[in-house]
DNA sequence: AAATTAGCTGTTAGCGATAACAGATTTAAC
DNA sequence: GTTAAATCTGTTATCGCTAACAGCTAATTT
């Protein structure tokens, strides 16, 4: 591998002014850069992450931690992962994926985390270095998310659209901002039609969903659409329908959110509220790494567009 | 941090001394061990990677290639890289994930390669460093895997005991070492009792593992159990059956094959053939660990027991 | 008992990069 | 035209660690 040294040698010039020309280009004549560039090229040069990381004092490590268990959360996060890894190695920063059952050993630069709950704040605001979160959240920490709110206000207008008379929100019984906003645009999106909100809130399984159909079938009238603030619960709902022989989309529709793998497996496909997971990931990334090299100054929150995509499951 | 100067300092000793304690331990008398091990403990020292790869032309990063369609794949790989990140963090290596789309910069010290075809051999052995595949091949590369054959036999046996007449499998259309293998764990299971294997090779997607279904139940006598090579088929199968309005596990069995997410909101839950992803995580992370620092020799394979777990879709 | 050897431990140099300072050159100012 | 200021480039030292060698002590040999 080329070094600094290589390519100040070929290019004439001491190795400080080719750290110069990759940091600082401002500082070096346009003549000279132009001649670095091009013996850069020429050596294929690449910088040492480990010399950089050593006398900056970084690890170039970013760690991910997953606080959430992984048998329910499994597929959700293989597209976020992809979207942070893309752009961390874009950046020379390699990510560390850890998990509650794996303790965490060795340095770092920065935190990613997801999965936060209430009862997680305390150490996370202890920690040294900068955190950005994956989730909203109402305590000042950096996040990036979907915007929920918006997410389940288009699901129940989609559902308004496309004729269904009653709307009933099937939420998570969770303590958690992301529900919060996902029965609040449910509700906002009713309430400014003086339409009556109606919320059942239960376990993020696809069986309780089931079950919760069965047992209370009755109450719910033929043409009804069900918003559900998960795919996972969505999918729960279709089967509790199918099980008591209702026609889908016909006499009542489903609407998940998410859009991560469970929508496609379910039959009939299911009509969800997809999450863009690759471009979050890239942003947490870019979040991440931006406050690690801006001395750990805040950087807001960045809240992503879902997409409604209409399938099988609303008419 | 506690640098490897302090720690010399508080032992009383050189850093060599203590750099030798860490890498050569044989070379250094057990008196003098103790007192750095001490100091050690006392300073809470941890090495500092950036210097370590430096110093010995590494970068301590592994790249993790994933070639399939994430589409398809997105809930099989979250464990297994779970499992490979905690025992490459342990080894003080990181990880970065690479998929096709994404340009592959940046050295690394070796590669974990899953989701190979033939067509990727000729650039796989042009890589100049280390390589592990996850999932069997003929190739002589260094591979970790389930024990496919194992896993298909064993669920075919355990069809047989429980009372299923006829066994029939439902297979993936791909010219690759795994599938053959779960082919042959149910042939050769079958052959075994002189009875005719009857296999049926399709494109690994729930819907045709239904239609299939749809269209061939006529041939299926009651009392037959289907062997699937994925959970996805066993799945599809699943929904065939119910569409037929046959009665699982009763009248006809599905087994499925991964234990991976799928088969647990599956409804019936599907009998399957789990891998033990975590654990095979850790295998790969230890060899391709252990080819790095014995200068790539070659290191074989393992084969990892698969468990049969019974579950609801057979009887 | 002197000479050889084996076994530890310490010293030096260098991995590839950068910050801080010093030095050189150009430009501006009087 | 000399001096001061501004701008650019090079030199030195350092980040934390380890390989290679040098140096020392103690054990072994003759």
């Amino acid at each position: 591998m080329a070094t600094l040294n290589d390519v100040a040698k070929l290019a004439n010039v001491s190795k400080m002014t080719v750290s110069r020309v990759i940091n600082h280009p401002d500082k070096v004549t346009d003549d000279l850069k132009e001649l670095v560039y091009q013996a850069m090229r020429e050596t294929n040069y690449h910088p040492n992450v480990a010399a950089k990381a050593l006398v900056n004092n970084r690890t170039q490590i970013i760690k991910f931690l997953i606080l959430e268990d992984l048998d329910i959360t499994e597929p959700y996060y293989m597209k976020l992962l992809v979207g942070i890894a893309m752009d961390l190695s874009k950046q020379q920063f390699s990510l560390q994926l850890v998990i509650p059952d794996n303790i965490d050993i060795g340095d770092c630069d920065g935190y990613i985390i997801t999965g936060m709950r209430h009862k997680d704040l305390d150490w996370i605001q202890d920690l040294k270095k900068p955190v950005v979160i994956f989730g909203e959240n109402h305590y000042d920490l950096d996040f990036v998310d979907v915007d929920n709110k918006k997410g389940t206000m288009e699901a129940t207008r989609y559902a308004l659209e496309e004729g269904y008379e009653h709307f009933v929100f099937i939420g998570i019984d969770m303590d958690e901002a992301f529900e919060y906003s996902r029965e609040a645009g449910y509700m906002e999106f009713l309430q400014e039609r003086q339409m009556a909100p109606e919320i059942y809130r239960m376990a993020n399984h696809s069986h309780s969903g089931s079950e919760f159909i069965q047992a209370h079938i009755d109450q719910f009238e033929p043409n009804t659409c069900f918003i559900c603030a998960s795919d996972r619960l969505g999918l729960g709902i279709e089967r509790g329908l199918q099980a008591c022989h209702k026609q889908i989309p016909d006499q009542y529709g489903v609407i998940g959110f998410d859009g991560v793998f469970l929508h496609q497996i379910a039959s009939p496909r299911l009509t969800t509220v997809k999450q863009p997971e690759v471009e979050m990931g890239s942003a947490i990334a870019q979040m991440i790494v931006d406050k690690v090299n801006q001395n750990n100054i805040p950087q807001g929150h960045k809240l992503f567009a879902p997409e409604l995509v209409p399938s099988e499951s609303t008419r």
